[in-house]
DNA sequence: TTCGATGTTCGTGAAATATCGAACAAGCTA
DNA sequence: TAGCTTGTTCGATATTTCACGAACATCGAA
C-alpha cells in the first residue's frame, strides 16, 4: 500500500491507468533507468503491476481487475486524488503514437 | 497522502473512524508518547484529523467530512483494506468504556 | 561471433522518517 | 506555592527509501 506513496509510482500508475500495455521504452520519468527499474519493481512486488518479458524488452501493465477486486475504488480514489493534486504528472508516455 | 503509508496511523485513523472524538489519553499504541504525538501531527498537517485543546488535554477527531468532500471514497477504501490486510491493529482505545 | 540495445543488479551516498528519552511548558489540584 | 498530569519540543540515532552510475546479463541483429 505505501507503494503509492511516491510521486514517481503514482505517475506510472497514472499512465497505465487506460489498461494497455506499456513497453519500457515508452515510459518517460525524470529519473535514471536504474530508480525506474527500482520504481517498477515496487509496483511489481506491491501487486500493483503485473511485468511480461519478451525477448529483450518489457511491457508492463497494471492489474486493475485484480484491484478492483482486492481493493474496490482505490483505484479511481488514487486517480482522481492525484489529478487533484497534480502528483505524478512528471511521468508520462514518450511521442510515437502506440500501435491499436 | 503519504500520510497513510505508515502502520501507527492507519490504525489512528481506524480508532478515530467512528467518528467520535478521542481523548490523548485514550489512545493506545507501541510507541513513546513523543512518537505518537508526532504522528498525531502528521496527520493533522495532512488534514486528516482535528485538535482540539482543552486544559491540559488534547482531543483529536478524523476529519470525516471535509475528506470525504477532498477525496470521495479514500477513507473507506482505506479502512477496508486496513482491515482486510490487517494493518493498524496494534493502535486501540484503552479500556474504560465511553460515555456515549 | 561480435555488436548494440534493453533492463536488472550492485554499491554507494543523500535525504526523509520513525523512534526514543529527556527537558520543557501549561494547567489542574492540594 | 508546590507538585502532578499532560502533551509538545528537542537532540540523537537507526532504519528506510530514493537516486545515481557502473557493471552485468540477455537477446536480437549484423
Amino acid at each position: 500500500m505505501a507503494a503509492l506513496s511516491d510521486p514517481i509510482r503514482v505517475g506510472l500508475v497514472r499512465v497505465l491507468a487506460d489498461g494497455r500495455e506499456r513497453g519500457w521504452g515508452e515510459l518517460r520519468a525524470p529519473v535514471a533507468k536504474s530508480t525506474l527499474s527500482h520504481h517498477l519493481r515496487v509496483l511489481r512486488d506491491a501487486g500493483l503491476t503485473r511485468t511480461r518479458q519478451e525477448g529483450t524488452r518489457c511491457f508492463v501493465t497494471l492489474r486493475a481487475q485484480d484491484l478492483q477486486a482486492r481493493f474496490p475504488g482505490l483505484l479511481q480514489v488514487v486517480l482522481a486524488a492525484a489529478e487533484d493534486e497534480d502528483v505524478g504528472h512528471q511521468v508520462s508516455l514518450k511521442d510515437g503514437p502506440q500501435p491499436t
